[in-house]
RNA sequence: GCCGGUGUGGCGGAACUGGUAGACGCGCUGGACUCAAAAUCCAGUUUUGGCAACAAAGUGUCGGUUCGAGUCCGACCACCGGCACCA
């Protein structure tokens, strides 16, 4: 006799301990069927797990074990993007040392991953911030040392003067340090960087054979890479009057508009500019070296006021470039919405085609020739878009896109300068000053300069057992730790203390869990298992790491390690989870947000919410909008407390039915309720029939119309949800269909032999369907239902073709395109037939008497329109 | 500013290829059971009119194409997200 009450706690701990028994999830390249990995983006260990997550997990679990039951060899992993500042920051306020602070994470984390009943394959898993994993990062890095794709030069970071530290951008408050509150100061110290640039035009072109990822991502990485067609060419500094440098100084510039070239008015060279000494007048100097270094100090905040607006900041070098087009000079101006970082770094200007210069040129009094003819009525400022050029001698009359090319020709001809594609990707910057990461395996000689760690030292390991004195990278404020000696000339050396970007680790963890304890970075196993056939993660690395995720794997490539140019096919982003805010404003302006649990609802007689209560004294709060949950907003509902309160399976249920995985899921305790309602009801019916003792078996000829329409039902439903939940991934819909089938089965009452043979083929079709949403209660109902073997293991239901023929159809019957009636018929029924039955029909007559039939449109087995006069 | 996305009942959402708008769930209303409540079960629930049959209106706004538009086209509005002086 089962149970009847159901207890989602006792079955889901129960059905776990059988699936580690009989390691149910292990992944073996050996395993029958078509390989299928499906990876979910690893977590970062920060102490507990949140709905996002939930939401993340629930879904590459089902499509995993929906691919299982199809007879895939599924490959699912899971492991932890374990190093990051945030073990810093709390080893600095907990006194505790980050990593016994981030193993004591991993491990509460595993068990609430565990308790979810995520299908994992656990001896795969990765943990970044162990040397048996980075070990291999750093291998990578020094073979790309030595083909020049990582090199070192200066680069940029904020300095805390009061700490004497580098901060990450996310310790900068407001133009201060985190801690310290001092004002921070940019420095240059010299940095590693990886050559992504070299990849820009793969990394672009790759995008459009990504069939299956969104196209919001892909977009976003386009613009990020941001390629750009253009032509670049010198002008020689000159005076005023056109005189030659006698130095022969040359300016190379820029530029995607060749063809406005006759509108340059002015030049422009960023603040950094490298020539910038050299070209500025004696007269010049003073204003100019003045502007520099208030560029230089300029805050993030005062850059960010000035974005977007008017005020375009610079001075007057002096100097004078010469426009070869025109053959005359034209005033060479230093400013700083000119970027050193792309192009050259210099300019030429036209404010009639461009709005910045416009903006330029209107606040500094210089002069603006339009060269190509805006529309009549044109009342604009810079005019961006096509039309005829004009004041440009040679190029007069010609469109844009020829007048381009033509620019292009004229400028090689005369060996002035050449065609050229620029992007807007920069090298990845892979050095942090940080302690809690990968040690940059790198050391430093007197004599030999920056050296390699050959691969017989590596890996270089950091140390864990260490002690924060301060802000301080403890490898950094240990001499003892940096000291070794030049592996190449024997003296004494020192050790890189910066550690990698973390966005290093997750760059390649996806191809190490194909061959875990591979004796190398990565082995044969990884072509078996790659590219990842569904990838799931959130949107908001739809730039940084999709980018160096798709970067790495083509080092990778390069290295031999994998085929393909690819690393995921399918890429599906969840939406954010959101929930109700709720808040009292003091009198102060204080606002105290409150949490969604603590709050009451008032409603009026329709169900409209018109108020708020706090629970615990009655009084009012006002309500806010919905948005992401947040600490900040307290509006957070804590996964672990709903998984013991309702079980593993509901709060799987509830994500998978609120709404479909790309968009926003808002959070609602009732919703969850409705979810428990729903287990609780199939638990119940499936018992009852299970209790009802045995059934013949099924005879699909012998069946009367109710129950042949019963059957057709649970095979339409199994054509759908395996097309909502394989194709489609709408899996909100599949669960509603599921519901809508087990609400017709309740109110399927027949007992006899035939009826109940069609019940229990309908519940095992019910329990396999939800099997990868709900898999505790499915694998113990599946027992129930008198099954042997295991439900994970179990086929995916075929819906059965001949099961789905209708014997009635319903046809609508529309007059002038507006539904009049319905009519049910035999399928196949002919377009005269059809207008017949239609015409006698009472409503339709209404509307059709006295008016003369101009035509009928007829789809057959579902509609007939008769458009009357 | 540029790029991308989304607008449908009281709420989350469904309608996949232009063909029954509102599936499924929540909430609400009424009823059954109960001393009572919870739980459960049954019925109803876009708006307006009507006892009903039925009729009219209705998918952000305005217009268009079509026998027929939530779906296609044009213009606009609102909100969300990304990038942001990239020449």
């Amino acid at each position: 006799m089962a149970e009847q009450v159901y207890q989602p706690a006792e079955i889901e701990l129960r059905v776990q301990q059988r699936w580690q028994d009989e390691e149910a999830f292990r992944a073996d390249e050996n395993g029958r069927g078509e390989k299928f990995y499906c990876l979910s983006m690893l977590p970062y260990p920060s102490g507990a797990l949140h709905m996002g997550h939930v939401r993340n997990y629930t879904i590459g679990d089902v499509i995993s074990r929906y691919h299982r039951m199809c007879g895939r060899n599924v490959l699912q992993p899971m492991g932890w993007d374990a190093f990051g500042l945030p073990a810093e920051n709390a080893a600095i306020s907990n006194n505790t040392a980050p990593a016994s602070w981030t193993y004591t994470n991993i491990q509460h984390m595993k068990t609430q991953l565990k308790r979810l009943g995520f299908a994992y394959d656990w001896s795969r898993e990765v943990t970044t911030c162990k040397p048996e994993y980075y070990r291999w990062e750093q291998l990578m890095f020094t073979r790309l040392m030595k083909q020049g794709l990582a090199y070192r030069k200066d680069s940029e970071v904020n300095w805390d003067p009061v700490d004497q530290t580098v901060l990450a951008n996310e310790q900068v408050v407001d133009g201060r340090g985190w801690r310290s509150g001092a004002l921070v100061e940019k420095k240059s110290i010299p940095q590693w960087f990886l050559r992504i640039t070299d990849y820009a035009e793969q990394l672009l072109q790759g995008l459009d054979q990504l069939e299956h990822w969104p196209e919001a991502v892909k977009t976003m990485q386009r613009n990020w890479i941001g390629r750009s067609e253009g032509a670049e060419f010198a002008m020689s500094v000159c005076s005023e009057d056109g005189q030659r440098d006698p130095r022969n100084l040359q300016v190379r510039v820029y530029t995607t508009r060749p063809d406005t070239a006759f509108g340059m008015t002015y030049a422009v060279l960023a603040p950094e500019h490298p020539l910038l000494d050299q070209v500025t007048t004696p007269a010049q100097s003073v204003r100019v070296g003045a502007f520099v270094s208030q560029a230089r100090a300029a805050s993030e905040m005062d850059r960010l006021a000035l974005e977007g607006g008017l005020e375009k900041r610079g001075v007057f070098t002096g100097a004078y470039l010469f426009n070869p087009f025109t053959e005359k000079p034209v005033p060479l101006y230093i400013a700083d919405y000119v970027l050193m970082a792309y192009g050259t770094g210099a300019i030429m200007a036209v404010p009639g085609q461009d709005q910045r210069d416009w903006d330029f040129a209107k606040s500094h009094n210089l002069p603006i020739i339009r060269t190509v003819q805006p529309p009549p009525g044109w009342e604009g400022d810079a005019f961006t878009g096509d039309g005829p050029a004009i004041n440009s001698a040679w190029l007069d009359g010609l469109e844009v896109a020829q007048a381009k090319q033509k620019a292009i020709d004229w400028l090689e001809e005369n060996d002035l300068g050449e065609r050229k594609v620029n992007f807007r990707l920069r090298d990845w910057g892979v050095s942090r000053q940080r302690y809690w990461g990968c040690p940059i395996p790198v050391i430093y000689c007197p004599h030999c300069l920056a050296v390699p760690v050959p691969e017989e030292q590596l890996p270089v390991v950091l140390p864990e057992d260490v002690t924060f004195m301060g802000v301080q990278s403890p490898i950094k404020a240990d001499p003892e730790w940096r000291k070794t000696t030049c592996p190449q000339c024997g003296a004494d050396a020192e050790r890189e203390t910066d550690t990698f970007d973390t966005f290093m680790e997750s760059s390649w963890y996806y191809a190490r869990y194909c061959c875990p304890g591979a004796g190398a970075q990565l082995d044969e196993r990884a072509r078996y298992w790659l590219p990842v056939d569904q990838y799931i993660g959130g949107i908001e690395h739809a730039i940084l790491h999709l980018m160096y995720f798709r970067f790495y794997h083509r080092l990778l490539r390069d290295a031999g390690m994998v085929d393909g140019n690819e690393p995921a096919t399918h890429l599906l982003c969840q939406g954010m989870v959101v929930a109700e805010t709720y808040y009292r404003e003091a009198a102060d302006g204080f606002v105290r947000w409150v949490n969604p649990a603590e709050v009451e609802i008032t409603r009026d007689a329709k169900g409209k919410p018109v108020g708020a209560v706090l629970r615990a004294d009655g009084g009012a709060v006002s309500i806010g909008a919905v948005e992401k949950m947040s600490k900040s907003r307290n509006n957070g509902v804590d996964p672990q407390g709903l998984v013991e309160r309702y079980g593993a399976d509901c709060v799987r249920l509830f994500s998978m039915f609120a709404a479909p995985p790309d968009q926003s899921l808002e959070w609602s305790d009732s919703g969850v309720e409705g979810a428990s309602r729903f287990l609780r009801r199939i638990w119940s019916q499936v018992m009852q029939h299970a209790n009802g003792g045995s059934c013949q078996a099924l005879d699909p000829g012998a069946l009367n119309p109710d129950q042949r329409e019963m059957r057709r039902l649970v095979h339409d439903t199994i054509a759908k949800v395996g097309d909502d939940i394989g194709r489609r991934y709408t899996f909100n819909t599949a669960i509603a269909a599921i519901m809508e089938l087990s609400n017709h089965l309740s109110k399927f009452g027949d007992p006899g032999g035939q009826g109940k043979a069609v019940r229990q083929e309908a519940w095992l079709a019910v329990v396999r369907m939800l099997n990868p949403i709900t898999p505790h209660i499915c694998e113990a109902l599946w027992a129930a239902l008198g099954e042997k073997g295991p439900l994970y293991a179990a086929p995916w239901p075929a819906a059965d073709e001949s099961a789905r023929v209708r014997s009635q159809v319903t046809l609508v019957v529309q007059v002038n395109g507006k539904v009049r009636a319905r009519l049910e018929a035999e399928p196949g029924l002919s377009r005269e037939s059809a207008l017949q039955l239609a015409l006698d029909l009472e409503n339709v007559q209404r509307h059709v008497t006295g008016k003369p039939v101009h035509k009928v449109i007829h789809v057959p087995d579902r509609l007939l329109n008769i458009v009357v006069g």
